[in-house]
RNA sequence: GACCCCGUAGCUCAGCAGGAUAGAGCGUAGGAUUCCUAAUCCUAAGGCCAUGAGUUCGAAUCUCAUCGGGGUCACCA
């Protein structure tokens, strides 16, 4: 149970009664939050002072009429107008309890919600070129938007989580070329790559698979012959590589959609742009020159424009290139309008910080595909700087000068990785530090959370050996005498349980996973912290035999504590060991 | 020149669909271990929430301007 979001309906019903005139948009904007003074009570609203004015009331007055009406209410202990007009209430121990044992009814579904209502919800993250393994540039986004569709999911949305394999650009061409180098050195010639091309060792063993493939076939052909084989070949075997990086990072997608199969003639962004134009959203125009650094090729000329500022962006934008063919932002937009058709009027874009100049081009082209009936999100994470030990960090092991994400992920192992870079929002920038994020102290707050999952374990660990009469079944701590959990740390610790299906919503409407890992460690800390209380206090210790009751009692509230750690972490794909070792 | 992100304790960061006396970790200074993992806990000092204006009952949070830091700016992807 979400004990924040039964009072707020408790409110919002309590508001309807008192004052019928008041509208059910006025009365969703009345929140019950805890307040952040915990000597202020339990939870607290804002009701009375959100409708106090569109109504012409004194907030005061209104706050006093509400708390007339939960005096009777029997999980309120107290309640009283404070301040300009906030409502505080203090609730009974056994509103605690229940909370509890909805912990234990609901097990992994304790913080599920139909907040989604089952919509369809497109998450496209990653989408990094296939030209080669994926490296550290990638790895915040990929996080990120998995966490992300992992909390989606959590809340009752239909999620899909997507890869747009960008195969159709110059790029891959590149790729095919560099990859063809790699051939003609599998075939024993000695090679040079130049400038532009891709000289990483991975493509080796494209060059050897092709040389086994065609033997020397591949020598005599016109390059526009050898092309498409090459390529092919290339990118299915990068795809590999990038499924494998992805997959050890514990990153997974549901479609990956190809951007070739736009393009071609009759394809869907000869389709899109054909629409587009009969909407009269296309024209021949020109640019003014961009302002900054300008290429040296740059040529002014008249250009396909999409009408892009009649959507919100700054400046009309290209469609089709100075050789005729689209432009990746032409592809794009048809890609959008797919994701549109296939009912998707909630998509979410995961991009990296140099693609923030795209986000204003991109929302628009999405309100003009889907008539303004979908809406992307677009989560720009900004850039993580690799260090060691305060000094910038390189690592260039395989590939160039770059470092790559299983270079990370071996260094630090996929745990550490994923929650450092979800605990922080995603328009920060941040420092990912190796030595820190190897630490196991409370530095290190991937080990200070595992740490709490790992001593709920040990408490029935010890429980069993030092008190095997006990019978400690689930049947059994499913009847466990909750009513004995009256002490102020008990409660305590019961609250910061309580929070978990607010805090699950919260992030999930604000697609901020960051919130999901913030909660986990301080979660974390109350454990920590009650456990400390028992080293002064015998009576607050988890195991106690000279109270067995209470014993089996706390051991239900220390299993709701794990219940929840593990719920969290699995949202953030972050796994909970039994043990640290 | 324009756009996006950031500016909160010495450091790294939470808090932001407005809400009460602004939080955490690190660092600093103290303290806790015959007892469930001290990989932990407790206490203290430490703040003009970059600056200036505005909006209102009320602003770290919203708006505008200014100053700093980062990113981006036809055709690339």
């Amino acid at each position: 149970m979400d004990i924040f979001a039964d009072f707020a309906a408790r409110v919002a019903a309590a508001l309807k009664t008192l004052y019928p005139e008041a509208s059910d948009e006025l009365i969703a904007r009345a929140v019950v939050e805890p307040p952040r003074d915990p000597g202020h009570g339990d939870l607290s609203s804002n009701a009375a002072m959100v409708i106090a004015k569109p109504l012409g009331k004194n907030p005061r007055e209104i706050a006093a009429a509400l708390a007339a009406q939960f005096r009777t209410d029997p999980d309120v202990d107290s309640v009283e107008v404070a301040g300009p007009g906030f409502l505080n209430f203090r609730l009974d121990a056994p509103v605690w309890h229940r909370v509890l044992k909805s912990v234990d009814l609901l097990g992994s579904a304790y913080g599920q919600s139909d907040l989604g209502k089952g919509a369809k919800v497109n998450v496209e993250y990653v989408s990094a070129n296939p030209t080669g393994p994926m490296h550290v540039g990638h790895t915040r986004g990929a996080v990120f938007g998995d966490a992300l569709a992992s909390l989606l999911g959590y809340v009752g949305y239909d999620v899909t989580r997507e890869y747009y394999i960008n195969d159709a650009g110059g790029q891959v061409d590149i790729l095919a070329r560099s990859a063809f180098l790699r051939y003609r050195e599998a075939l024993g010639e000695s090679i040079d790559i130049p400038a532009g091309y891709y000289p990483g060792d991975y493509l080796k063993p494209v060059g050897e698979q092709l040389a086994d493939s065609y033997g020397r076939e591949l020598l005599d052909m016109p390059e526009a012959e050898w092309l498409p084989k090459v390529k092919d070949l290339a990118l299915r075997m990068m795809m590999d590589l990038i499924r494998t990086d992805l997959a050890n990072l514990g990153v997974e997608h549901d479609v990956f959609f190809s951007e070739k199969t736009l393009h071609g003639q009759g394809g869907d962004i000869d389709l899109t742009l054909a629409w587009l134009r009969e909407q009269g959203l296309v024209y021949q125009g020109r640019l003014d020159r961009p302002k900054g650094q300008v290429d040296d090729d740059y040529e002014d000329r008249e250009q396909t424009l999409f009408r892009a500022t009649d959507f919100g962006d700054d400046v009309d934008r290209a469609l089709v290139k100075s050789d005729g063919s689209y432009t990746y932002f032409a592809a794009d937009i048809a890609y959008h309008r797919n994701k549109y058709l296939r009912g998707f009027t909630h998509m979410i874009n995961v991009f990296g910080a140099d693609h923030s100049g795209y986000v204003s081009r991109l929302k628009a082209a999405v309100k003009a595909v889907s008539d303004g009936a979908a809406e992307v999100d677009v989560k720009i994470m900004q850039l993580v700087r690799l260090l060691k030990n305060g000094e910038p960090f390189k690592m260039s092991k395989r590939s160039g000068d770059l470092v790559l994400l299983s270079d990370v992920v071996e260094e630090v192992g996929v745990d550490a990785t994923r929650f450092m870079l979800l605990y922080r929002r995603n328009e920060q920038a941040m420092d990912f530090d190796f030595a820190l994020v190897k630490e196991h102290t409370r530095d290190n707050p991937v080990f200070y959370v595992q740490y709490a999952h790992a001593r709920t374990c040990s408490v029935f660990r010890t429980a069993e050996t030092e008190l095997p009469a006990l019978d400690l079944s689930p049947e059994e701590l499913s009847r466990a005498p909750l009513e004995l959990l009256v002490s102020p740390a008990d409660i305590e610790l019961i609250k910061a349980v309580a929070q978990w299906p607010r805090v699950v919503s919260a992030a999930a409407l604000a697609h901020e996973p960051h919130r999901i890992a913030f909660y986990l460690y301080e979660l974390a800390a109350a454990f920590h912290a009650f456990w400390a209380k028992g080293k002064d206090d015998r009576a607050l210790r988890f195991v106690n035999p000279e109270d067995l009751k209470l014993t089996v009692a706390r051991l239900a509230l220390v299993g709701a504590v794990r219940q929840v750690l593990v719920n969290g972490l699995t949202v953030l794909g972050v796994s909970a060991p039994d043990e640290l070792s």
